[in-house]
RNA sequence: GGGCGAUUAGCUCAGCGGUAGAGCGCCUGCCUUACAAGCAGGAUGUCCCUGGUUCGAACCCUGGAUCGCCCA
């Protein structure tokens, strides 16, 4: 570490300082740091209000993309910015194992190698699961620490490994033992191309152009009907129909009530199905007949229930029809749907092909449409957890930020479906339910009695007890859903089941969660539920939502699209914090996307550019700084003592309190965008701009200094150091590496006294002077309309050219007067004065240039050098603008009813601003009259 | 079918009752010893449409249009 002595990249060479800003060494340096020095790493009993935050864990064997860069300089920005508040934070790191994606990835590798799952044998798949995480299970983590991220490594978590383990175990059993959850045989989403059932929550509705396809079922004649009766019914999936165990119409639909209970003969199969009444049905859509396949449908598995009809699943988890399915056997479902369909021709029972659109349940993950299958699974019982969730969210916990994704969250919450958290696959916290086979004959079977344990030997134990002592148990080939053990994240981080732990005694429940919206149900909700089942309360008090990020053309990014913006090139190109500080500032909308834009041809984007210009910025105005305070260090400077402090530097640490009161207060309430919004203006405009152009003149003083010089000088250092170190302290959370060696170079601090460790710098309310503030505006404005009079004589910069102000107004006058050096060398004025429009008459000029901002008469008089036509042009600019806003005031004062129900202060503004137009119209009609 | 969000300068977006804003881009002039990744100055708008509430609407309410998302 002493080879990479903080201070050195920069005071050092202060004064050979490179004009630009070189973040790669500057990042790296600083990261080291921050985690050598353990800066981030808390102590559960130090002093400090405890304040921790977890966070999304990423996928362990994923790479960084752009989401995960702005989740992380949102986290980011909110955990340094409560520890600088002088709170003892945790942000808490970790990943996830990802089940279904990392199986998925690993079986492709296994097939190309020729060889099947069955043949590679659980054991030695896991052992290769464990290598391959093994070697890519660091880079997320390693590129989570280029972002700079505030986590404390040393308590990374990862949702496999022993301690988040058992948390899983415990959490599967104790809901267990209260009825939580369940196994039983129901309709699940099955995905064939992963060999798993999936979630709800995992499939995505698709709308696709497919075909409805009528059919006739004729009535069974044994009834006496007529042989030609029939019944029409219309299917997107005719396939299914080998499985159709009845047909279902309105019972209010006059048209079939008297075939209610009767019975059909399936065509193809021969099956004698009947005729039911179920309310569900539509009777509008189609002939207001529905075939019912409880075994591959959700609406007819209800009906199915209502009425008690058996449940003949026709197809193979594969997707291949079974031997239900008759001589349709071995078929794929998608080649059986044409040959059923060919086969209900010839026999004559089709009866038209239409073109149809609807929506089709596609898996997440396997891109394939999932098939609803009846099959045997672990559920979890939501409802009650769901209630209490409720009952919570009544209270406000958690509170969303923005508060309208509590509405979602609260609709998802009533009405919830149970949970399928078991999976077909190998990869992920294995099942702990064992089977008591030798009850079944050595056989596993829907009727073999299982043991919910913790671990083996705890199932054993209870086995024997049962069902004595020579039982063979078997465990569970499934593993569960990773979001279940998300789900958990929160508290098991931090040590749970443990509840002595002294990190979740400190720190649970946790402050904050931020994340994207879209994962509100997977990820939110199950903690939430999770959370208060275990613990009893909500796991977090705030949850604050943000968007996604989108690519230049407002698409979501995705890997499948391969539309993804590398955050890496980004920082590669323009540094971590431009790109952090990009992402926060262009937020300001909480809970919407952002757009981040990027030219695809160069690499390039101009909103990081931006950044990174401002934090070049920052770099020189710092460097400005260093080369004018010498050796001045913040303690050789002293206190800055008011009644030296000249009207400038009231203004800019007037200004410096007021941004440090609106920034602490946005960062606290989540207004991250409006922040960095408020500190780029005040850096640039306030203080370069304005502040550092205004005291240039008192720091280069020429020759030998008198007292009175000396002091004043000493005054604006100290103005200087106090407002630039309080501003990189403020911009810190926002973008800490920048912040923090600037801060190393102007304090000169000791290397391991971190900026990131620092307190928040003191809000001096004292100095807030909303007069002065005002004043300054005016001044500033005066410049302006200076600078602008000028250009539009086309002066050269080096021309000097006297100036005169002349107001009638005596505040203004004063104003003036008081920083008439100010305006003088930032105008570049030979001789400035300040005059009454009675003093100007007296010595006349008659063709100047003269411009009207306000009550102020801006007026360069150099008779000669002026362009006669600019000049009118520019006042006839003056004047239309006078004109325009008198006719509206006066219009508006006019109305009676303005002036008796509008509040007072704004009728009297408005007069105020009448007078000053017309002084305004006056004084521009005067000057164009002289020009003739 | 239900719900949510968006619509403001050429582009990306702030503003959410009291005379329309920023960044980028554009135009003009500047290498002024912190910064050309910069400085100074400038131009640019039926604030989607429609009614209504109000002294006053980009902002609140009705209805509608377009785009996007979520749920069924």
């Amino acid at each position: 570490m002493t080879e990479l002595s903080a201070n050195e990249g920069f005071f050092e060479a202060a004064d050979g300082l490179p004009k630009t800003f070189d973040p790669a060494g500057t990042e790296i340096r600083w990261q080291r740091a921050w985690e050598e020095n353990g800066a981030f790493h808390p102590d559960p009993k130090a002093l400090g209000e405890p304040f921790s935050v977890v966070i999304p864990p990423p996928n362990v064997t994923g790479s960084l993309h752009m989401g995960h860069a702005f989740n992380t300089a949102l986290i980011d920005t909110i955990v340094r910015f409560q520890r600088m508040q002088g709170k003892n934070v945790l942000c808490l790191p970790g990943t996830d194992h990802a089940s279904i994606a990392v199986q998925t990835i690993l079986e492709k590798q296994v097939k190309d190698e020729g060889m099947s799952l069955a043949q590679l044998g659980r054991e030695a798949f896991l052992e290769r699961a464990w290598e391959w995480k093994g070697a890519s299970g660091g880079r997320i983590a390693d590129q989570l620490r280029r972002l700079g991220y505030s986590v404390d490594w040393q308590r990374q978590r990862f949702t496999l490994d022993e301690g988040l383990s058992a948390a899983v175990s415990e959490a599967f059993v104790r809901l267990h033992k209260q009825g939580l959850i369940y196994r039983g045989e129901y309709l699940v989403n099955w995905c064939p191309a992963s060999g798993s059932a999936v979630s709800d929550l995992e499939v995505e509705m698709k709308e696709v152009d497919g075909f409805l396809w009528h059919f006739r079922y004729p009535i069974t004649t044994s009834l006496g009907l007529e042989k030609s009766a029939f019944l029409e019914v219309a299917t997107t999936r005719p396939e299914t129909m080998l499985g159709d165990v009845a047909v279902a119409v309105n019972p209010e639909d006059q048209r079939y009530s008297h075939l209610v209970g009767q019975t059909l003969t399936l065509p193809l199969v021969g099956r004698e199905i009947p005729i039911v009444a179920d309310e569900h049905v539509d009777q509008d859509f189609g002939t207001g007949c529905v075939k019912v396949t409880p075994a591959h449908d959700p609406n007819d598995f209800a009906i199915g229930q209502r009425h008690d009809l058996p449940q003949i699943t026709v197809m193979n988890k594969d997707g291949s029809m079974n031997n239900h399915a008759g001589r349709f056997e071995g078929l794929d479902r998608f080649d059986a749907r044409k040959a059923v369909v060919k086969a209900l021709e010839e026999e004559g029972f089709l009866v038209k092909v239409e073109p149809y659109r609807h929506s089709v349940p596609f898996s997440d993950r396997g891109k394939v449409p999932v098939e609803p299958l009846l099959s045997t699974q672990w559920f979890v019982h939501m409802e009650p957890m769901a209630a209490r969730c409720r009952a919570h969210l009544a209270k406000g916990e958690p509170a969303f930020v923005p508060d309208r994704w509590e509405k979602v969250y609260r609709d998802w919450l009533t009405d919830i479906r149970d949970w399928c958290i078991s999976r077909q696959l190998w990869w992920g916290h294995r099942i702990p339910a064992w089977f008591v086979v030798s009850e079944t004959g050595g056989t596993l079977t829907d009727a073999t009695p299982y043991i919910v344990a913790r671990s083996e030997d705890e199932a054993l134990i209870q086995a024997r007890d049962q069902f004595g002592d020579f039982v063979t148990i078997q465990q569970d080939e499934d593993v569960l859903d990773t979001w279940f053990s998300s789900g958990l994240w929160p508290f098991s981080t931090l040590g749970w089941p443990d509840e002595t732990h002294s990190d979740l005694n400190c720190w649970y429940p946790t402050s904050t969660l931020v994340t994207g919206f879209d994962i509100i149900f997977f990820w939110v909700a199950r903690m939430t539920m999770l959370a208060g089942a275990f613990t009893g309360r909500m796991p977090f008090s705030d949850v604050y939502i943000h968007g996604l990020v989108r690519d230049e053309q407002n698409r979501k990014m995705s890997k499948s699209a391969g539309n993804g913006i590398d955050p890496l090139l980004l920082i590669d190109r323009y540094g971590t914090d431009a790109l952090r500080f990009a992402l926060v500032r262009e937020v300001a909308g909480a809970g919407q996307d952002i757009r981040l834009d990027f030219d695809r041809e160069k690499g390039t984007s101009a909103t990081v550019e931006a950044s990174r210009n401002f934090a070049n910025k920052l770099w020189n105005a710092t460097r400005f700084a260093l080369i004018n305070l010498d050796d001045s260090t913040s303690g050789s400077l002293g206190e800055i003592n008011c009644s030296s402090l000249q009207s400038a530097d009231r203004w800019i640490l007037s200004r410096l309190s007021r941004v440090n009161r609106e920034t602490a207060e946005r960062y606290e309430t989540y207004e991250l965008g409006e922040a960095a919004k408020g500190l780029y203006e005040f850096a640039w405009n306030d203080f370069c701009d304005w502040y550092l152009e205004l005291i240039k003149r008192r720091l280069n003083v020429e020759g030998v200094l008198t007292e009175e010089e000396l002091l004043d000088q000493k005054t604006a250092r100290q103005v200087l150091m106090k407002v630039l170190s309080e501003l990189l302290m403020m911009l810190h959370p926002l973008m800490p590496h920048l912040t923090e060696e600037l801060w190393h170079g102007l304090t000169r601090s000791p290397e391991k006294e971190l900026l990131a460790l620092q307190t928040w710098p003191l809000l001096e309310e004292g100095y807030l002077d909303d007069e002065l503030e005002a004043s300054f505006s005016e001044v500033f404005a005066s410049i302006r309309l200076a600078r602008n009079l000028r250009a539009v004589a086309g002066l050269k910069p080096s021309q000097d050219v006297p100036v005169r102000l002349i107001t009638g107004k005596k505040t203004l006058a004063i104003t003036l007067q008081n920083a008439k050096t100010d305006i003088q060398v930032l105008t570049r004025a030979n001789d400035l004065e300040v005059l009454t429009p009675a003093e100007a008459s007296s010595k006349p000029v008659v063709k100047a240039l003269a411009g009207i901002i306000g009550e102020l008469e801006v007026l360069l008089p150099i008779e000669g050098l002026v362009d006669l036509d600019a000049l009118r042009a520019r006042l006839e600019k003056d004047l239309g603008k006078a004109s325009k806003e008198i006719d509206s005031l006066s219009n508006r004062l006019a109305n009676k009813n303005f002036a008796k129900k509008a509040p007072s202060d704004v009728v009297a503004d408005c007069r105020k601003n009448l007078a000053e137009a017309e002084i305004q119209a006056d004084l521009a009609r005067k000057r164009l009259a002289a020009l003739e």
